[in-house]
DNA sequence: GTGGTCTAGACCACC
DNA sequence: GTGGTCTAGACCACA
């Protein structure tokens, strides 16, 4: 995993997505441990709180739960990460094809355009 | 138009979409002239500085130029709006296809979620 | 306001507490501006993070917003303050019902324990 | 008996709590054998420090006496059990209705969502 | 001046 | 060693 993160958003939030994907697609499966902050910190090289954050946004979604002296885990329930894969495909689907509409397109043009993408 | 900003985001860089698209949506046609920074203003409820970035922005584009004596036009340049509607298209799909494949969706799951979309 | 606080709980969530209840009792009207975060941080002699985080939670509940440059807003919201009171209190009648089932209290002990409270 | 546990508070206290209720509600009688740190602890699937510590509280209250030979029993002392009830009962009142008035419900209020609750 | 983010370093309870 | 909290101090974009 390269832990790069770009300037225009916060590091803390593409920590979450790219965890959260992590655990979607299967990279860390349910019930997996996960490393501890300060492990993770080290590996990303961002500053523990950093990723405390991410860690504590993660568990708010339910994604994650901790188990105070046992370290963190992926939560076990598979509906959890389904709804929340879903939940994500359909935000971006919204906001993609709010921009194309705005922008002029219709659905075929849209339809179109998908397919000649690569 | 509705002048309604979010603070997630700077707001010149919300202003400066919501221009951009209403001159590629045709609501804006080439040639006409902007109303002043001023106008822009007080109309939005922003402060100047804040129009005037965008504007800057607005020209470096190339979708506006300015007349040091007769103010902000839109550009006449025909070529250059759908140029740039096309490369906003473009842009917003690709990062749409590398949201979802990353999400596991393929292609035909894509475009089934786009002939759901309403 | 008495910014006293407790060491059994972080102080963050004390502090969440208070002004949540400062709200929803009107002693913070809607629409009214908040102290910035550092003046709210000198005054109950905490550091500006601690303040911050609290006002964050505040906003994630939506009984905040913040203007970026122009400081922090109570909601307008009026039903939102309501709502969130009611379940404030369903919440607190829930968990002292079920304290006191488990204690073998029936509905009519209850109550009169009630009306013997002070 | 449900052996679970939320990680917002310490393990030992919520072990407390739940055999205090168990001792008060009547489900171990007085004069009644507990199971051994180690049976206890296997059976709650919790290391069987937090088992001790949460008995020496127990001892300390009075609801539980240890026999250096055999083990540990509840207490046969009807009055103490009933006091601690009492006692439980009452911090429980004192502490809801003193977050019910701060939210700003009368004693009327509260009764009436008492007599709505389930 | 405002909120937002990040770092570095420290301390704590818990197991 | 684990997560959680807090402080102090710094920097940034924005208006």
């Amino acid at each position: 995993m390269a832990w790069e993160f770009k300037s225009d958003r916060p590091i803390y939030t593409q920590l979450l997505e790219k965890i959260q994907l992590m655990i979607i697609s299967g990279k860390y499966k349910p019930g997996d441990k996960l490393p501890s902050v300060r492990e993770f910190a080290s590996e990303a090289a961002v500053n523990p709180n950093t990723i405390q954050r991410a860690m504590a946004e993660l568990e708010r979604i339910g994604l994650v739960y901790s188990n105070r002296t046992s370290g963190r885990m992926i939560t076990d329930d598979l509906e959890k990460i389904k709804e929340i894969k879903k939940e994500l495909a359909k935000e971006s689907v919204n906001e993609f094809m709010q921009n194309m509409g705005r922008l002029g397109y219709s659905e075929d043009d849209i339809i179109e355009l998908i397919q000649k993408y690569k």
